[in-house]
DNA sequence: GGATTAATTAAACATATGATTAATTAATGT
DNA sequence: ACATTAATTAATCATATGTTTAATTAATCC
């Protein structure tokens, strides 16, 4: 029997509840799945069986409270890529492999998990769409770490113009971030008997098709 | 100054106004820009300066506009590829490049007018969403077409297994997706000075890309 | 231990939304 | 010419939304 949605005691509750990070796990699997414009507050507050005031109080609004998810991981990509940069920097020599790698590694760890996958398809919409919003954020998170990518495909590749560097590096990223949007029906397309086949590794599989595609 | 919202006149208007058409285009404008959910039926009737109600009349629903208007041009696409593959097949010979040529020029065609464009950012946007709708409309549109391209990848690249055509289609596909989706960005990437360099091509540097993806 | 601050709920606000219905006018069919 | 059908507006419905405010309770500070 389903019980009545009991009346919750007032006021501030005993003990810590960690909500605001509760909040954000939840918006990211809505935004995510339903978008921006899709997603509800009082819905995702009510999946913590909270008041939607609550969002406000952590977050100010809904554009805040989508920055904050973006961000969160969204800095940590672009960090990790940076300080991948550096190490090879440092170590003196690179490829084109070497980079390919090093600035799709931080993105392929988020699949391992719910929540990073959550993160990966809310990403790869944020990709698509011209909201000012949209491009606000991703400025911030990743210009410094794409135009330093750039530069260095543009010093493996140095036959190549730097803008011909710069298209091929987004029709990589448009790639992945198909791949790891999950929404490319690769399940739906390939019969179940061809399946088996290969499982592979759809990592190499992205790595060996955006080396080629960078070097052509 | 502005004048009064004046008070259109009740009835059947003479004359005729091609109106559902009209419809079509102003919806595929706003659900390229703002999306499904972001799109408010009551803005796209403002547009038209018609009363909302008209949508219902002409499409009965939102979901069903959006259907309307992704199929519009999302089966004209799928219509042409399958047209050019049987070209292809019927000349007895094709590679890897006429392939992908193809399959990428119907939907290159469409940047070349504005309503063309928007269909391309509504396209990208529906392909990085989960929700069920999207992939109702991405199945009916283009399973027929995506399988028979799949299997003439095969023909020309014989010792890649089944599945891992796919993959790679997969990885070509979000790749002219992004770049026809104008949300890259290379705008802002590119330094002016730099820009003024490659204007060359687009659509060679994607088939560059892809056909080397392909074959690697 | 009393005052202040932090974290929560309940209630309400203003507005926007998709959808439906009834009335109205022009076009079409007979 | 008249009846029917097509295309439109105005008005309304029910509901959902993001946000704000006041009340309430626990934790922290002095």
């Amino acid at each position: 029997m389903k019980q009545a949605k009991q009346r919750k005691k007032l006021g501030r509750p005993e003990g810590q509840t960690n909500l605001s990070d509760k909040i954000l796990d939840v918006a990211e699997v809505s935004f995510a799945d339903l978008g921006y414009a899709g997603t509800s507050l009082r819905q995702v507050a009510d999946q913590l069986g909270v008041n939607a005031a609550m969002i406000a109080y952590y977050f100010d609004n809904k554009e805040n409270l989508f920055k904050a998810v973006f961000l969160r991981k969204g800095n940590e990509v672009a960090a990790q890529r940076m300080k991948s940069l550096e190490a090879l920097t440092a170590k003196g020599a690179y490829d084109v492999e070497a980079l390919v790698r090093a600035f799709l590694e931080p993105s392929a760890k988020y699949r391992k998990t719910k929540q990073g996958r959550a993160f990966l398809r809310l990403h790869a919409r944020l990709h698509m769409e011209p909201e000012a919003l949209s491009f606000q954020l991703r400025r911030e998170a990743y210009n410094e770490s794409t135009k330093a990518y750039a530069e260095a495909f543009h010093r493996v590749l140095p036959h190549l113009p730097i803008a011909s560097v710069y298209h091929k590096l987004s029709l990589m990223i448009g790639a992945y971030l198909y791949a790891f949007s999950d929404t490319n029906r690769l399940d739906e397309l390939i019969d179940m008997e061809k399946k088996a086949t290969v499982q592979a590794d759809l990592f190499e599989d992205i790595v060996r098709f955006a080396v080629a595609g960078m070097k052509a």
